[in-house]
DNA sequence: CTGAAAGCGCTAACAA
DNA sequence: TTGTTAGCGCTTTCAG
């Protein structure tokens, strides 16, 4: 490995020189621009990026936290996180938990020893007090943390349209889910949202909840939906997340579904099922773009940003 | 941001002492340790790992190069070799191409300016010449390339195992899929072995190929496929990958069909696909091992793995 | 056991 | 336009 300093030797000019000519910072002659381009080429040189970033104190790196990456959700706003911030020349590094707080703390700590000039959290396990001590820039999606920006579907409204659409379907009594031990996530009020609109009619509405494990596990997912499917055989129609969704559409035909979340799997049955789609794009776009100007100190107009759901047609409602 | 300074400041001791404490390495005297300590926890002083990283010649990060991460047969590829990497303490950037040479080459440049501790790349694009160039820490995915070592499934085998299956059922004519402009990848021995198989038999079989686009996106996939069923009607049996057999499955009912990958999706329909089945987490297991292997400069002992398929039977054969 | 000094490979300020 | 000098924040000799 070649240094700046051979490089200099070699074409007998400064290191700083070379450094300005490689950079294009600063005055340098053509005379020595050429001697200094022959001499990186017969050594093969090439700067070291990594003490580069020493001097511009950000070493470009983003971290994404998820509990999952398989799951097409997921993996969906992983596509667009990363292409957003590759936009803004950042790498991005792949934090996943498997819903593991070690990890998580593991994760943060890698963003406060500086090694990540930023962190996107997607769905947080720790208690907002371990969150609000930290002083770096941090993005949360779904989760509200006090005193960091957050950046949501907007479930509300989701659950608003899922009622809605049970009703027009004549539905008397529907399932959906809810994990009781985490309220504090924005998608808890789909639920929420949901129950409010069906009680108003009179309808039922059953709460049951997923173990994570089963929602990113189709197997799991499987064995959890047949147990359900006999536990309320009078369940007239479901609401649950796109895999789970697929689960109940595999195993019953005979009840109105609803998927959340809308990622590409709900079309790949032989029936389309009807979804609440997330925008993760519009997730993704308004999470960077805070995150960016958390990094930069630049001050941010809202600190919640509430992105729009919409619904799918299918042919499982 | 306190610095190490600060803290010896406050501790009355000189850097080099707390560099000692803290790291563990080399005498301190309780008293030292003790004062240290206090002196950290007041100021809540990190150590910068970005800058320790500097000493020890690594920064800790591998890139892992796919052009895509969405797809299922990826985003499973990506969860094993993200475990696997974490379990020898490496972060992992994601460097998703999306096809574009450009972003590959850049990938490689960051791998060359130590942003990267070594690179694992899932579907290359460059010429050999380009990647026979590089002297850091590469293993290839699939493509064979000179030079560099390789882990792949046995797709080989994978084709016989399909092309057995096929004569099992009796079909007569069937479809399968190979880029011609990519001969280069491993996985193009899956359609040679397959039309191996049939010939001897004197079965006829078509042999298509999918745009990069039409096999990620399943709007598209779902085009193509329609596109095909007309032009070939008379064809009774189709090996795809797990989207494009799942986008078929959707379109024809009477066709025998056979996924290649057999990840999760192809059990979503109301009928499973049958699949040949990449081991995904061997090939993640083999391929992180020897990258570690090279890193540290220890001996391979192979320079190519071959990674066995298995099939996996469902209700479309 | 401890501190001073040198340096990782590069950049930036300044004087020439 | 260039070279010298002084660091970035930490670790690692090496005297003492």
């Amino acid at each position: 490995m070649a240094s700046i300093r051979e490089v200099a030797k070699l074409a007998h000019v400064a290191p700083s020189t070379v450094s300005r000519a490689l950079n294009g910072s600063g005055y340098v002659s053509e005379k020595s621009k050429n001697k200094i381009k022959k001499a990186v080429e017969e050594l093969d040189y090439i700067p070291n990026q990594w003490i580069r970033n020493l001097y511009k104190k950000r070493t470009g790196i983003i971290g994404v936290m998820t509990p999952d990456i398989i799951h097409p959700y997921f993996s969906t706003l992983w596509n667009y996180l990363e292409a957003e911030l590759d936009q803004y020349g950042y790498n991005v590094v792949i934090c996943n938990t498997r819903g593991n707080q070690d990890k998580e703390r593991e994760y943060l700590d890698t963003l406060e020893r500086n090694l990540f000039d930023g962190l996107i959290v997607g769905s947080a396990f720790l208690s907002d007090e371990y969150y609000m001590n930290i002083e770096k820039p941090i993005i949360s999606l779904d989760r509200i943390i006090p005193g960091i920006p957050l950046v949501t579907s907007d479930h509300h409204q989701g659950g608003i349209l899922a009622g809605e659409l049970f009703l027009e379907k004549g539905c008397k009594k529907v399932m959906c889910f809810s994990d009781p031990t985490r309220m504090e996530l924005a998608s808890a009020d789909s639920a929420r949202a949901l129950i409010d609109v069906m009680e108003k009619h009179n309808r039922e509405v059953i709460i049951e909840s997923f173990q994570w494990e089963e929602v990113i596990n189709y197997q799991l997912c499987m064995k959890r939906t047949r147990t359900l499917l006999d536990q309320y055989p009078d369940v007239d129609g479901i609401m649950a997340l796109d895999l789970c969704a697929a689960a109940f559409l595999k195993t019953e035909k005979n009840k109105k579904i609803l998927a959340y979340d809308g990622t590409y799997v709900t079309d790949f049955n032989y029936h389309s099922i009807d979804s609440i789609v997330q925008d993760a794009k519009k997730v993704a776009k308004e999470s960077v773009n805070m995150l960016i100007k958390l990094i930069n100190d630049q001050p941010l107009k809202k600190r919640e940003v509430l992105v729009p759901v919409k619904y799918k047609k299918g042919d499982t409602l």
